[in-house]
DNA sequence: GGAGACTCCTAACGATCGTTAGGTAGGAGT
DNA sequence: ACTCCTACCTAACGATCGTTAGGAGTCTCC
């Protein structure tokens, strides 16, 4: 077998700092075994390749967004509350990870073949759900006029970013994120008073 | 010499396409010499090193996002238009020439010694303008009470996005674009009817 | 105490990397 | 005619890449 051992998650923590530092491309294998103090070529005991380990960082991060989405949307109803539930819990996911998610936004382009085109698709379909919540606000006249795909690019982006800047030691907690994104994310679409 | 010709303009542009497409780190000098029927060796008549493009792309890109905010905020007092016109002139640079945007955006980290150090800082300047249009909204009271950091990195984090998924042939007008995010980005600060 | 899983080692493979050396052909300016 | 410049070539350099072969300790469970 080549899956087990306690190893094998230590792999995916020290790469997953790593290729979010440097990128896959530009991170070898000889760099994540030196992070762990043993030679490149041990690394084959418990990896099949070096784009196994990054399938394995992407395809968590992809799983835990996904569970996270969908616990999001399973208790609101209303399409405003759901568009904040589906923002609060990226910022959680996204913050609880950040290497994770930082690899998983920026690194999946590097698979190949069959997993890339997977990532892709489930990409896409959480990017929909983003798509449905605005498209579902604009119908009960929730939120301003606007393109929803556009709206849930914007969003999803800004998102993303803070899988790039967040510091578990930095000046702003989890929570206070949230809070700060759910606002700007909801304000951008609500009505204003201008 | 070694920076003249028109040659050197074309390696630049299909150096970005590549970049932008597979990223510098697993872009060959033998691939960019490939896309412009040449060999690899003959890139070294019109460029002193691989870093060297990357440094042309991203020094003329930084350029671009300095030269088009300092026009957008000179014709501009009020703290809302400055902002708006910050995201507008944002915008039309990224879909002026969204390969190199891009390749700006993701691959300058890539950059080694005073060339990366020069670039983050000018990054830092370009967000801290901003930073302050938000934080000259807050002060005569057109913004909702807010974070000017967590704000202006939701905004360019957003704006920045548009780099990655922008296509010229697509169905959405630069115009259209920057109109969206005009409205989604003033949005996101507004106060809000609810 | 033997088996098997787990972990790591040294040594080396062929491929590819960025880059250099040295040379050639054609055009422009004198 | 001569020289310089631009633009490209072939050939090859040393380094590094991902990966494989083959072997050997340590641990747990029967």
């Amino acid at each position: 077998m080549i899956e087990t051992g306690s190893r094998r998650r230590e792999i995916d923590e020290v790469a997953s700092e790593l290729f979010r530092a440097n990128g896959y491309a530009a991170t070898s294998v000889r760099d994540i075994a030196k992070a762990l103090d043993i030679q490149a070529a041990s690394m084959y005991a418990h990896v099949a390749s070096k784009e196994d380990v990054l399938w394995s960082i992407v395809d968590g991060a992809a799983t835990s967004f996904e569970r996270a989405a969908e616990a999001a949307e399973a208790d609101t109803a209303d399409p405003v509350d759901r568009l904040a539930a589906l923002v609060e819990a990226h910022v959680e996911v996204v913050t609880a990870d950040p290497e994770r998610s930082s690899v998983f936004v920026t690194e999946w382009r590097h698979l190949t073949g069959d997993r890339r085109a997977a990532i892709a698709s489930r990409r896409d379909a959480y990017e929909a759900r983003f798509r449905a919540a605005v498209r579902d606000g604009l119908a009960v006249g929730a939120f301003r006029s606007t393109d929803p795909a556009v709206a849930a690019a914007f969003i999803l982006t800004a998102l993303n970013g803070i899988a790039t800047w967040y510091r578990p030691d930095g000046r702003l907690s989890p929570d206070r994120i949230a809070d700060h994104y759910v606002e700007l994310a909801l304000g951008a679409l609500t009505e204003t008073t201008r």
